[in-house]
RNA sequence: GGAGGGAUGGCCGAGUGGCUUAAGGCGUCGGUCUUGAAAACCGAUGUACCGUCAGGUACCGUGGGUUCGACUCCCACUCCCUCCGCCA
């Protein structure tokens, strides 16, 4: 959410911003609101100012055993009106909030101006595509064929975009999990957490899939199922002021990510790439505003260290505004490349928030030399997919008798250097 | 599911209708002392909103009510804790 105070201010920026994300919403309700709502308080804090006089004056009567009908019967219409107005007030607060809550953030200057995705910017790449003998097949082929994915089973469990893993998938997905944990720990600083898989209506708010992306999420008759760790991971800190030396806080969490995928159907319908149930490995940071962009290109990097190690290819692209996810200020996404199908596809997203996330949640830190308390900036990255890297693994290391080499850094984890059909 | 207890500043914690401008402690920051540190002592230290300024207002879990006036009394709700039951 952006401040109001900032978007009376800075109206024509927040304007352009709308413009350029192709947003639909204008600022002018909003504006009138705020109006509004200042004239009420003014007239409510000079009533409410009478009244602390008058109770002081009664107060100071009653003392002296005196009795002041007439300033009590004054006080009772101050009073009223004062009720009247505190309505108001909080009427137009929650109509304010809730067409800010709709404004999305704005987009870092860097960030390049387009319409969408054949916009975005390839910033560099790493890595060669693999050279096949022969024809590559889809990684559900590869995968159906060795017997370590089961979408028929999943189907019939469940329902459509669900797996099961079988055998070695199953551990390949666990070993990944580990693997990237390991490095996360070990060679990039972070910090390990275990969350709860739901969470309740201020945790997704504050991270900002609520209140405009509920037909997004899974949910109980209580709690929502978490589309990523971002939401359980930066919500630690929700309501918290931290202290400065403490910055940046670098976690990295593993959860499964529960999502609907409604408004995608018919896309990505075979395979592992579009599910309603997947595990993520996530990196979160908490960082000072002040370096909260060179926390990103960290991020970023700790992202890429993880396909790396893997050998896999892939590509960084910097989303346009008109791609930008609705609660970043800049994006970088990972694009590994999948030989059957051709293409690079997303495997990691990462994403500085700045303050967007924090003045929703009230995450704050407490500056050293007795400045005023600010807010944090929030940053995640997937740290990866896993689902979509075993559909890497699977398409980029199959060899023509449908068995896949192991990738040297996950040997230690799988056990074995080749994966076979199941017995 | 049943019974009981609780929610006050960064943290702990006192506070039964108007000197609450929220006691006291811890922590933090500054100072004195010290070669330096610790200890001790002295002082400072909440957040947000309105206003160009002066200044003003709000906030003791949330929302109502009573009252001239509510941290304090009444009602409802939310969350946390303890015990019992059930249970991986």
């Amino acid at each position: 959410m952006l401040d109001v105070k900032f978007i009376r201010q800075n109206a024509d920026l927040v304007k352009t911003s709308l413009k350029n994300r192709g947003a639909s919403i204008g600022l002018d309700p909003l504006m009138e609101k705020d109006h509004e709502r200042r004239t009420l308080i003014q007239k409510a804090e000079e009533l409410k100012a009478a009244r602390n006089q008058f109770s002081m004056k009664i107060a100071k009567a009653k003392g002296q055993g005196g009795d002041l009908e007439q300033e009590k019967a004054e006080m009772r219409r101050i009073s009223d009106e004062i009720k009247d107005l505190d309505t108001r007030i909080r009427d137009v607060e929650t109509a304010m909030e809730t067409m800010a809550m709709e404004i999305p953030n704005i987009p870092h200057e860097s960030v390049p101006v387009g319409s969408d995705p054949n916009d975005n910017q390839v910033v560099r790449s790493w890595g060669e595509k693999p050279h096949f003998d022969f024809t590559p097949r889809d990684h559900w082929e590869v995968g159906e064929n060795l017997g370590i994915l089961d979408f028929k089973r999943a189907a019939k469990i469940t329902g459509a975009r669900f797996t099961v893993s079988w055998g070695l998938g199953s551990r390949l997905e666990r070993a990944l999990i580990n693997f990237m944990l390991d490095v996360h720990t070990g060679e990039h600083g972070c910090t390990e957490v275990w969350t709860p898989f739901m969470t309740n209506r201020d945790s997704m708010t504050a991270t900002g899939q609520l209140p405009k992306f509920e037909e997004e999420l899974f949910r109980t008759d209580d709690f929502f199922l978490v589309p990523t760790a971002e939401v359980p991971v930066t919500n630690l800190y929700r309501d918290e002021t931290l202290a400065e030396e403490d910055l940046p806080i670098k976690l990295v969490a593993y959860t499964p990510c529960f999502r609907r995928e409604a408004g995608s159907y018919g896309k990505d319908t075979r395979g592992l790439i579009r599910q309603h149930q997947f595990n993520k490995v996530e990196l979160v940071r908490f960082a000072h505003p002040e370096r909260s962009f060179t926390d990103l290109e960290e991020l970023t990097s700790e992202a890429e260290a993880i396909l790396k190690k893997l050998g896999l290819h892939y590509r960084v692209v910097v989303l346009c505004t008109g791609d930008l996810g609705f609660s970043s200020a800049k994006t970088y996404d990972l694009e590994v490349w999948m030989p059957a199908q051709g293409v690079f596809r997303e495997i990691s997203s990462c994403s500085n928030f700045v303050d967007f996330q924090s003045r929703r949640g009230q995450i704050r830190f407490k500056p050293k030399q007795g400045k005023k308390t600010e807010l944090c900036h929030t940053l995640n990255g997937s740290g990866l997919a896993v689902g979509r890297t075993v559909a890497a693994i699977l398409e980029n290391y199959q060899q023509a008798d449908g068995t896949v080499r192991v990738p040297e850094a996950l040997r230690p984890y799988m056990g074995v250097d080749l994966i076979g059909p199941m017995r």
